[in-house]
DNA sequence: TGTACATCAGTGAACGCGCGTTCACTGATGTAC
DNA sequence: TGTACATCAGTGAACGCGCGTTCACTGATGTAC
């Protein structure tokens, strides 16, 4: 049964959006083709009337990812919010993303995934992270903003990273060392 | 044919070494048992004389890999080289580094595949960063060293993560303004 | 605006493949005497 | 020290399973007149 032109739209953004969040959630070889159409409420069959391969599905869903988890520093950001930067480590560095990275950052939940992946993904992967760093570095007072969010980014998405491979002790250590950095 | 017992501990060490390199090369789910094996020379069948299943044997390459990464650092810093803590960081944020992830550091390479494994290696993998943080920290001067060990060992792991999965300006980008920290 | 037909989004069964794990078998090693 | 036997490291075939992808089919949508 055919849909409308704007019912296959829809269907569309509801598969990315499955896909980032599962993505984020159990990686790249987790998130199968399957289980992504289940959660957007489809059969798998339906899939390659929307994407070319599962590679492509990748690429969309991590730019879809950063646009999601950017977001509100973004809007913060727009708003002149001279605190949006500190919202965001504060956020970034929280037990809520530590735990939940299915709604995080796509750094420390996907990069290795994306790093072995086709170029497509990569590309992605690329402009979702410098689309960041422009934002924390329009909010950044002082110079050479855009060299120090690269740096307060890779430190805090580490940190992410290490917290959530680690037993939960060394866990811990790693976030309150890199909490305490001020910022 | 049975095989003597220094066999069959040499065997362990060669699995758990074939393991912790394709391990960081193509991730936990990328690194099969079969290929682990054939890499060790053997065949798929005996992997059971010696691991209970995949997962105790990804702990064990964790360690390895944590090991065999650090040895460097661990030398120099008991050797008392004042430069051991630099020099890891430029070995950490090199080409090489950054293109040769099975010989390199276990965080950016597979933390987020232990992050969603067993407990088993978690604990590994946490005690592997730990001791190496314990390295960084014992090498370096000033106050507070262990945080600011950790805070730069975050960074580093962020940036090459980061570095992988990005365009190759993307990538540039970020080593430079993290290699451009001081350290 | 209505009608006839072509298109194609989504379904569900099927494919070939590689995975982790099991198992019967082998023969050299380790052990009991 | 020598002999007889039990152990078990490693082999290679086999298992059940889930994967990405393909395909014939359906019927509502889009289009040409």
């Amino acid at each position: 049964m055919r849909v409308s032109r704007a019912a296959k739209a829809e269907s569309r953004e509801k598969i990315v959006a499955a896909a980032a969040r599962r993505l984020r959630a159990v990686g790249v070889e987790g998130a199968s083709v399957a289980d992504v159409m289940a959660d957007a409420g489809m059969t798998h069959g339906g899939f390659y009337r929307h994407f070319a391969d599962k590679d492509a599905l990748v690429a969309a869903a991590v730019a879809a990812a950063f646009v999601e988890f950017t977001e509100g520093l973004a809007a913060d950001v727009e708003r002149g919010d001279p605190a949006a930067v500190t919202m965001f480590i504060d956020r970034y560095l929280s037990e809520g993303h530590v735990t939940h990275p299915e709604f995080g950052c796509p750094v420390p939940a996907a990069g290795a995934d994306i790093a072995r992946g086709g170029p497509a993904a990569r590309q992605a992967f690329g402009a979702g992270a410098a689309a960041m760093i422009d934002a924390m570095a329009a909010a950044l007072p002082g110079p050479r903003r855009r060299a120090r969010a690269w740096r307060q980014f890779a430190m805090m998405a580490g940190a992410v990273l290490i917290a959530r491979a680690s037993d939960p002790a060394t866990a811990g250590e790693v976030l309150a060392a890199v909490r305490g950095d001020g910022a």
